[in-house]
DNA sequence: TCCTTTTGATTGAACGTTTATTCAAAACGG
DNA sequence: CCGTTTTGAATAAACGTTCAATCAAAAGGA
């Protein structure tokens, strides 16, 4: 990830340990001896500065939604069409670094813990909402650029992001050849049906 | 649920415990002692009958998958409006039974675990089959029937499938209020804009 | 029918492993 | 020399699983 290719700092080599560690071996196997091992301090060293495992996961998500916030919301997007495309196509590119994939299995399986872990809940709302106002910030420029139709933003959104959430879902739970390609068509053509003015 | 109302065997005993275990503490706080404790034999019985505490949460699963499949597979259903709507709020029901709701929780939880678990992965590439072939069936009859417009029956059924996987994964795993009533609108919006005949 | 043998169900205790976390002490930097 | 960083070893609890022993009922034999 592009977030943690220059630690600076002793707590962000230590995240971007946690980061590696979730992608190798995902978080059902996530121990704090194979984080440890993913950076060359000792394991203990992670404790004075995080209150424990959990904290430091917490952290090492929120660490990167701010990353994400802090490049989007910059501004209003340019091509509207081009950067809703653009956030699809973020998290569902087949020729995806293997990294990425994993990442992906780690985030569904982070929040799969959601349910039952209301720190994970909170995070996971949390992050819905800073996706929920990208997309409509885009939704909005796009209408007001007469490339979208004149649908309402929030709804819109909403469904983009669950339509979204549930591929990804699919995609990293289940064996289903061909299965990216064949998503990827079926957003595109709610895009274009329900979103985009012309074909 | 229904399907564990009346154990026959000691092996379907084990089953609905776990069932109910698995609905009172989730997955991730489920514990073999946890499960002995919601029937009346002893924990180690268990080992007499199922290979291991994943063995019987997949036997479990199994289980009500058959007689889900049993129970749907059996003909074409009459009305296919009707149908998909049922299908659709079978678990979407806002005054469903709390038990109801933990269980979707719990189910999403377990298929949390399918990107790094082969078994659960298998399990959830077959559960998707079997949903993907009653909505398809449903979509076909409505289609013969006139009710539904000319669409492909395989992906339209796949696209529902994803968004309703997408809805009930965003229900369980964020703190969205109101959530639930405006996904129904949001799916039923999709439904006649995309599938029905009429408005 | 009565005794013996076998089978399957059931139990409670124990084992061994894994793992997050703590802590006292060493190393380090200014 | 003092505060911070870092370490390796120790701790303590949790948990899945095993196993020898018991028990009830069925099967078999005479």
């Amino acid at each position: 990830m592009k977030f943690f290719q220059s630690p600076e700092t002793t707590r962000e080599e230590i995240l971007a340990a946690a980061y590696r560690a979730l992608c190798t071996h995902g978080y059902a196997d996530l121990t704090m001896e194979r984080i440890g091992a993913k950076f060359d301090k000792s394991v203990s060293l992670v404790y004075h500065h995080y209150d424990g495992k959990d904290d430091l996961l917490l952290e090492c998500l929120e660490f990167m939604l701010e990353e994400y916030r802090a490049e989007t919301e910059s501004g209003p997007p340019e091509d509207p069409r081009q950067a809703i495309e653009e956030f699809c196509d973020q998290l569902l590119l087949s020729d995806a670094p293997p990294e990425a994939q994993q990442f992906v299995h780690a985030l569904i399986e982070l929040r799969g813990q959601a349910p039952h872990n209301d720190a994970y809940r909170d995070y996971f709302t949390r992050s819905d909402r800073v996706f929920q106002a990208r997309i409509e910030r885009i939704i909005e420029t796009g209408i007001e650029a007469g490339v979208f139709q004149d649908v309402d933003p929030e709804r819109t959104a909403k469904m983009i992001q669950t339509i979204f959430l549930g591929g990804l879902f699919q995609y990293a739970t289940a064996n289903h050849d061909e299965w990216l390609p064949a998503f990827r068509d079926e957003l595109q053509a709610y895009l274009e049906r329900d979103l985009y003015t012309d074909g």
